[in-house]
DNA sequence: TATATTTCGTGTTGATCAGACACTTATATG
DNA sequence: CATATAAGTGTCTGATCAACACGAAATATA
């Protein structure tokens, strides 16, 4: 087997963010390429995968201490033309706030696109997204991944609204406090958010409560 | 980089069987090596991820047509001593049954182990296995997984015997009925299993069934 | 061949949970 | 001060889950 045979490990990370009542992937554009793509690179020797995936969201976005998690790993022979690489794709929730994108170096730039009006992207990368969103749907669901995408202190009502987004679907107000609040997972911060209208209480994750709740589905 | 410093890609596959009572997991042991491992292998050059476990399985058992999923890809820097590996993890569930075990090349031997009893095994495969063993459990309570694990032909108590062994836990005779059968995944064959005490009607799972059931738990 | 043993198969009840549904309260704004 | 806006709150009904015991059908054995 010569060089050129050999197979190359990329890290690629699927950034997500709530934007305007969306959301939201970061997609960079490759100076040769002349379509979007999820950001990713090559892993470094030493570097684990975990810490690939933690480098590029640094890279692109400038954020650390970040929910970061591995979706899946995409090896088809022929899903990039130049040469046989297998990515090992991860996917990061970052809190709702305003970012500023640093260009990453190879890239004509890079953007958010809302979830549900994405352009043909580049190899696979439209199929790895489906796929980063219906894990992320999934977990929503019996895990804490919803929490990671507001700030530390948020109101029910911008809770509840994340959580639509995702899922993409209403849910009833009353029903939604009850079951969040009694699986004891949040607690009052004493803050109020302010505004148009009755002003609401804060609220700020409690953290490791899944690790309590666990099985237990929020949304069964 | 040189060529030394390169990252190999390997593909392993955990093969769970049910066996006299127990879920048991196949693992060879190298010639070079003083611990029982995950079998597994370099990929091949045009050959996709799973078509690679696909092979090590039939490789190792002679058995093809199997259920086969991806698990997680484990690249840790120093997981394998030698030199840098990344592991994409796949498991593999096989109907109960008598099964010759092929030597593959460059093993001292394959055998068969409870899952509960295992010995500190080679690189991080103690880990891996951990892994692999919570994602079938919870696979179990929302997926098909629990029919793979038995012949295409089986009894409702074979069933049952089959989800308490790999949840570790005893399940209510009445209620695993009704909810396996109100979920309208199975039907009667016509055919009775007899032996000592009353014979059992056989069932067939439905195949497809679970395009239809998705996202309703069988035990929420 | 009668009896014992083994395994299969079956329903009900009470408790908990999910889903549908509407009005009052607190603040900001004009 | 009146109006607009968003927050906050409870009940009822139907569905679902957990706990629970015995009769039926066959084989094994005395």
């Amino acid at each position: 087997m010569n060089d050129h045979d050999r197979i190359a490990v990329a890290v690629d990370v699927v950034i997500c963010m709530l934007q305007n009542e969306a959301l939201t992937v970061l997609l960079i554009k490759r100076s040769d390429q002349d379509r979007w793509a999820i950001p990713g690179g090559i892993i470094g020797v030493g570097e684990s995968l975990q810490s690939a995936a933690v480098r590029i969201l640094e890279e692109e976005t400038g954020m650390a201490d970040v929910y970061v998690e591995q979706l899946y790993t995409f090896g088809e022979p022929d899903r990039d033309q130049r040469k046989r690489v297998v990515s090992v794709v991860y996917y990061a929730l970052i809190p709702a706030q305003q970012i500023e994108l640093k260009a990453g170096s190879g890239t004509d730039g890079a953007a958010w696109f809302n979830v549900d009006e994405l352009p043909r992207l580049a190899f696979d990368h439209n199929e790895i997204l489906d796929y980063a969103l219906t894990r992320i749907r999934n977990k929503l669901e019996y895990t804490d991944v919803g929490f990671q995408l507001l700030p530390e202190e948020f109101t029910l009502t911008e809770l509840q609204t994340a959580y639509e987004i995702v899922l993409g679907e209403h849910l009833d107000k009353r029903n939604f406090r009850r079951k969040i609040l009694q699986a004891n997972i949040l607690h009052e911060t004493g803050g109020m958010r302010t505004g148009e209208g009755r002003p609401a209480k804060l609220y700020r994750y409690r953290d490791g409560a899944f690790v309590e709740v666990k099985a237990r589905r929020l949304f069964p």
